[in-house]
DNA sequence: GGCCTTGTTGAGCAGTGCTCGACAAGATAG
DNA sequence: CTATCTTGTCGAGCACTGCTCAACAAGGCC
């Protein structure tokens, strides 16, 4: 009989193992047995947590989303100008540090899960908050709908940049570049929201 | 038993049949015997044809690609300096008119499958190799990573611009901003290629 | 000590991916 | 027209997996 754990711990014990266990395989790769036998528990204790597979991976994710969302928080100490910047170090940063769990969990997972659309858009939404806060524009549709878009060239950046093996940029300047190229597509809102002809 | 068809046809057909259900709905949640009573055949035939459901699941993905980049493709007709206009209105014209299929496949997808992902790939550099084309730049590793990053914010926006019941823009508009916004991000690649400090 | 709560088990059911040996419809040759 | 070969097709069956459920055991409380 496995050692009595409350609630909490075991929670906790689990969504661990689905850090790691997915972090490079895909759920459907991934049996409740096996959760289970590293658990040190029987399969039906698992779904008294979790009361379906995809729940158990839709915990993991967000989870997951945590720690991505926590990494890339510029603390309190840093200056209001450099807060974008320092976001965006953070999370390439995190990218780079952590390439193959990032790519598994927002790239590769079941995407067509409601549950996990709803992460990816939390996480997106979030991001996108922060980007605004530091450049202090209003948050209008448009000007969502721009810095929603950067983060995706910010995060295409990342990837690609965490997946050469002899990178042909530094880290620092891929930010600079990353930050600096948010003011101009900003800047470029003009012609849509006042459509000329 | 089933009306006999050539190997071809019967790839067709069984192909043509996954585009139109995996549209709506995951992989994980079609099972091959939906698939084969659709078509009217055999389980067992299904694994003629297909190894295997990933095997199955990749060819038609592999299809849903091949519609994608013919959809976006500026004819020879168009000017040159109207190539990219001409390819990018054509890709958020695809985005736009078959949101829900592009999110399954191109966003949904088993995105840890090799062959997937090897999928992916091939689109994204056919995209690139055409935007970089037009553009009439050198294709230098730094650029090719601006231009994907470019793609991905096109990608963003074209989405989020599909989802929107009352479009906040209207698609030339949008189409015109997102061309717009490519000269600047290779313009900033000065700083990247010769970092100062 | 008795009892309620709660963490835990293990057998078992239904369904799914996949294999495999056999069969049948056409095409080809004699 | 028959014999043979190719090739598209079937369906039983295996192994496994997600999930259910009734029973059990360890604490905590009175």
């Amino acid at each position: 009989m496995a050692e009595r754990l409350r609630q909490d711990d075991r929670r906790r014990q689990l969504i661990g193992i689905g850090l790691e266990i997915l972090a490079t395989k895909p759920i459907h790769a991934l049996s409740v047995d096996e959760v289970a036998a590293r658990a040190g528990i029987s399969r039906g204790l698992l779904f008294h947590y979790f009361a379906t597979k995809q729940d158990y991976y839709a915990a993991v994710v967000r989870a997951a989303a945590r720690r991505l969302l926590t990494a890339a928080q510029a603390g309190p100490e840093v200056a209001p100008d450099r807060q974008l910047r320092s976001t965006v170090a953070a999370y390439v940063g995190f990218v780079v540090r952590h390439r193959e769990p990032y790519l598994a969990f927002f790239r590769g997972g079941a995407g067509a899960d409601p549950q996990i659309q709803a992460i990816y858009e939390e996480v997106r939404d979030a991001l996108t908050d922060r980007a605004l806060a530091a450049t202090g524009l209003p948050a209008s549709p448009v000007t969502r709908l721009a810095v929603r878009g950067w983060w995706s060239l910010v995060e295409s950046l990342a990837v690609d940049h965490s997946g050469e093996r002899a990178p042909a940029v530094a880290s620092e300047a891929l930010v600079s570049y990353a930050v600096d190229a948010l003011p101009g597509l900003l800047a470029g809102l003009d012609r849509l929201t006042a459509p000329a002809i």
